[in-house]
Parts: structure tokens; C-alpha cells; sequence
DNA sequence: TTAGACAAGATAATCGATTTTTTAACTTAC
DNA sequence: GTAAGTTAAAAAATCGATTATCTTGTCTAA
């Protein structure tokens, strides 16, 4: 074979292994609701869902059970976590306190590089086509949002957990379909986010952010208790 | 078979799986810094060691990547974590923040039956062999009463990521012998801990238990100088 | 001398089949 | 009619072997 093309020319790019594109896809699944909480799972399905072999499977599973996306019962399978309300609001005052104190470290030790991130992810999610694909699109560049709003926190642990409790947050606020009412009030907030931490006023910032929150605890609570 | 004892009668109890097996002895033997940080894992090796199949051996190897005690890379297996001094502050710095903040509230919602649980967990502590089986049971009780501590916060997120954190610093803090100068000191706090608990005084006990981990953070840092 | 190509061996990932355990349906005794 | 016991089917866990990928050492050509 004498394709002299360099490997970073294909489109493809790093393919990763069946166990981590089946931990990726089952990750957006669980976190996007396309399964039912509380529902067992059967593996044989899961199988042909996602078109792997039992190993890479299985394996995908007990990551996603370790991250906390899966609950795995010795000698009986994975099923998905049940929903309530009191660990909806574990999750939310958690975020609270996580997301508050991780933007406050941001905002005192993000650079000029961070400030041009901040507007890039503010910007892209702004003009991120809601419609397409399940708002999949808007779902992704939101999360990105969030994720440089308090990148330069410092500490790798609790970027770690706040992204941990991002996704629990969702399987509640993606319980139904979109609300596009509330929705500009929290795309509005996205912005004013950006401007207050490029002011560098972390006070306002942070009482800001735990409005956001607030109101994305009020839309998920909803969508939860319409759910039940 | 006309074995009519009831099974609960038996010592074993309920076994677990294979890989529920390997995946404990493992996470002990990582956190008792029984491997060496950076170290490339060899799957076969670890076969024998655990006298396992490799199926739920990789199961249980990739719940410990999800969890952060190992380091997964695509196509090219499993490592240990390198240490860093940065990381060990990141870590003792987020044992601060979350076990301050579970410590209050824990001692804001705990009931009698918790006095108990922290009575009892301290005076096994306090009693505990340390010589034995290189301090494995005081290592465990020790955990035990750190976790009774906090146990009644009433978050189960929160309680996850301390358990999370208090074995990524047990990697730091065990790396080295004993040194039972310093352990004297810190078993007396374990003390006073609870006595502030009883005594409802939420600002004392919170400064205390700071303290307390500021002085398992010097105990942890010299080990992790010594050792490099 | 050294960068690149190649082959052989080692390791990781995956597959297909087997074993073990659970679940559910059915029976039988009280 | 209920509860304990039995068994067949389903599902989970594990094993042994295969396939794919990486690593290392050697060689060649500039």
C-alpha cells in the first residue's frame, strides 16, 4: 500500500476503540433520555443498537456504571438510575456550590486566552441552529459553554465532578421537548455571563450564575414533574 | 443436597462477581500505593496476581479508569496515575472545600442514632491493631469513621466525590511507612471531632477538621517528597 | 550517521461459545 | 388459596481463542 497521504488528512481521524464509541453514544443516550429511568437493560439489544460485540459492551457499561450514569446490581445487569426529586435537588444545589466556587477561581486566573474562548463558545452557541438533529447541535455548543465558563478553575477534580453532575443535571432538563420561552431568558444569561467575567466581577458573576442555575432547576423540576 | 441450614448461616455471604471481586482488591491495592505511580499495568500479570479471567479483569479495569485510579488510553492499555505535587494540593484543597461543607451539614441534620454510629466508629479506630496485616485494618476503620463523619449531610453526590477524593489522597498520604509521631497527633483530633459533633458546634468542628487535613496534607507531601 | 521502511514479537481488543445464576412458570402439599 | 419446591427458559458472567494494533529491533538508502 503506498498511500503516501499523511494520517491527519483523512476525515476520519482517531477512530478509538468499539468500547469507547459505545461508551460515548450510550453516555448521549442516557444523558439525552433516550432511554427510560429506572428501565433494565437488555444487553442483547444494546448489542445491535449500537452494532458492537459483547466485550467492548460490557465494558462500555461498567464505565458508564463507575461514572454514576448506570447502576450495575451484581449477578443482574445495569439499569438505568431512577429519577426523583430529592436527588434532583442534590444535583442542583451541588451545582451551585461547585459551579459557583469553580467561577470564581476562573474569573481570577483566566487569561486573555481564556476571555477569546469565552466569547468563541458564547458566540457559536448563539448561532447554533436549534431545530437540527433534536437540537443535538445546541446541546453539544451548550455544554462547551459551560465547560470554558470555568475551565481555568484550577483544579482538574472539580471540573471533573461539575461535568459529572452536568450530566446527571440533564437526564432531568432533557426529560421533555424543548421550551423555547424560558430558553431565551437562559440564553441571555449565557452572554451576560461573558461580559461580567470579562469585567472580572466575580460577585456579580457568581450571583449571576446561581440565577442560571435557579431557573434551570425550575425548567428541569418541571419537565420532571410532568414526566412522572 | 439436603442441607437445611439457611444460607445466611454460612460464613462466605454473598460472594459477588469475579469482577466485582477483582475490581475491590484492586482499588485497595492501588490506593495502598501497592503499585507504581505511571506504571503500565500488565493485563497478564494481573491475571495471575488476582486469579482472574481476563474478561471481568478488563470490567474491573475499566470501572477504575471511569473512577480515576487508572488511566486509560486507546489501543495501548492501562496505567497507573503519575503523582504531582499539584495535584495533591488540587486534591487536599477540594477535601477542605467538600468535607467542610458535609461536616456542617452533617452536624445539622444528624440524629442520635448518627452520635452512636460516631461513638462507636471512633472507639474501634481508637482500639484498632495497627501492626497488624500492615495496618489494613486501621486503615479501613479510619475510612470508616471519616465516612461516619459526614454521613448524615444529605447529599449523596457530595458524599461520592469525598470518597472519591479521600482515595486519590490516600495514594499521596500512603506511600511511605508509618510514622506514628505525627499518627498519635491525628487520632486525638478524631476525638475532638467528635466531641464538637455531639456538641452541635458546627463552626469548631469545621475548623478542626481543616486542621486535621492540613496536617494530613504535611504527612502526605513529605511522603510524596521522600518518594520521588 | 540517521531517517525511514519493514518484519517479528508482544500486547490490546474483540469475538463466539460455555458456564453460572436468576427469573418465571408450573406443580404439589398443606 | 397459599406457600414451598421444581424445572425450563432467559439473562449475566466468564472463558478460550482470534484478530487488530502497537512496539521493538534490524536493515537499507540517502
Amino acid at each position: 500500500m503506498n498511500n503516501s497521504l499523511p494520517k491527519a488528512a483523512l476525515p476520519a481521524g482517531p477512530v478509538g476503540t468499539a468500547s469507547s464509541r459505545v461508551f460515548d453514544n450510550l453516555r448521549k443516550d442516557l444523558v439525552g433520555g433516550r432511554f427510560v429511568a429506572g428501565e433494565k437493560l437488555a444487553i442483547n439489544a444494546l448489542k445491535e443498537r449500537y452494532q458492537v460485540g459483547l466485550s467492548p459492551l460490557r465494558e462500555a457499561l461498567n464505565k458508564l456504571a463507575a461514572y454514576g450514569l448506570l447502576i450495575q446490581e451484581n449477578q443482574r445487569g445495569f439499569r438505568v438510575p431512577k429519577l426523583s426529586r430529592d436527588e434532583l435537588d442534590d444535583i442542583a444545589q451541588m451545582r451551585l456550590e461547585m459551579e459557583g466556587m469553580a467561577l470564581e477561581r476562573a474569573i481570577a486566573h483566566g487569561d486573555s486566552h481564556w476571555e477569546a474562548d469565552l466569547l468563541a463558545a458564547a458566540h457559536r452557541l448563539k448561532h447554533a441552529d436549534i431545530s437540527l438533529d433534536k437540537g443535538e447541535e445546541w446541546e453539544h455548543l451548550h455544554t462547551q459553554f459551560h465547560r470554558t465558563l470555568v475551565a481555568p478553575c484550577g483544579s482538574v477534580w472539580l471540573l471533573r465532578f461539575i461535568e459529572q453532575l452536568h450530566d446527571q443535571f440533564d437526564r432531568y432538563r432533557r426529560l421533555g421537548p424543548k421550551m423555547p420561552t424560558i430558553r431565551q431568558e437562559l440564553d441571555d444569561q449565557h452572554h451576560q455571563l461573558v461580559e461580567l467575567a470579562l469585567l472580572r466581577d466575580a460577585k456579580a458573576a457568581r450571583a449571576l450564575l446561581d440565577d442560571h442555575i435557579h431557573k434551570s432547576y425550575d425548567v428541569a423540576l418541571k419537565r420532571y414533574q410532568e414526566h412522572v
